[in-house]
DNA sequence: AATGTATATCGACTTTTCCCGATATACCAA
DNA sequence: TTGGTATATCGGGAAAAGTCGATATACATT
């Protein structure tokens, strides 16, 4: 993964928003039905409804924090499940610590 | 400072070059004459000729770098001398390791 | 099979970033 | 005070990112 793109991941409000609310799922959204987001993640319309930008728009901050290895996905019959990516992060924080 | 702010100064391949080679100039650039770049910094003309950008290009980058405290400048004479600023870096580390 | 719901992708428009050359400013030396 | 060197700032054209609504896809329910 570039680094370059894992920066740019993070450039954006809305998307360092979501990753933190995605460190704490229990205390950033409202329960799901048939779904424990602190092991499966939080579906792609509750992070929305948090966001308050449009449908297509979170979609593809997911991806982009997808890429970038910061969040990984489950799909589970029509939902989208997506959660914190603790290697991903780990490895940025090391990128910072040993080459910046 | 702004976190995004932060991101986006990272966002951009020779910003992170710059930041890696003045984590150890003696080893990323030739000697100067009169200054001491392990204190005061490496001048902006030596950062230029080894990114091979454009003269305006490398000090706009320089002050963006700056404006999110990951560097900070010093004015002798006719030189900027910028050096890598520990406190912004780690400052970032941590807001890796709290909030994301 | 038809409909409904969740998510992804597409096309478009606007804003921001990249990077340049030209010019301005600051300082130094003769 | 004139000219030279180092850096900063300005204006602009091209490329990328932000964001939307519309549409496509995938799955579930009837």
């Amino acid at each position: 993964m570039d680094q370059v793109e894992i920066f740019k991941a993070l450039s954006n409000k809305t998307r360092l928003q979501i990753l933190s609310w995605l460190k704490a799922p229990a205390e950033n959204f409202p329960e799901q039905p048939n779904a424990d987001f602190e092991n499966i993640g939080v579906c792609v319309g509750q992070i929305q409804n948090k966001a308050g930008l449009s449908q297509s728009t979170i979609s593809e901050y997911l991806s982009i924090l997808q890429r970038a290895d910061l969040v990984s996905a489950t799909r589970v019959g029509q939902w989208t499940y997506y959660k914190r990516n603790k290697e991903g992060i780990e490895q940025l924080s090391k990128i910072i610590n040993s080459e910046l």
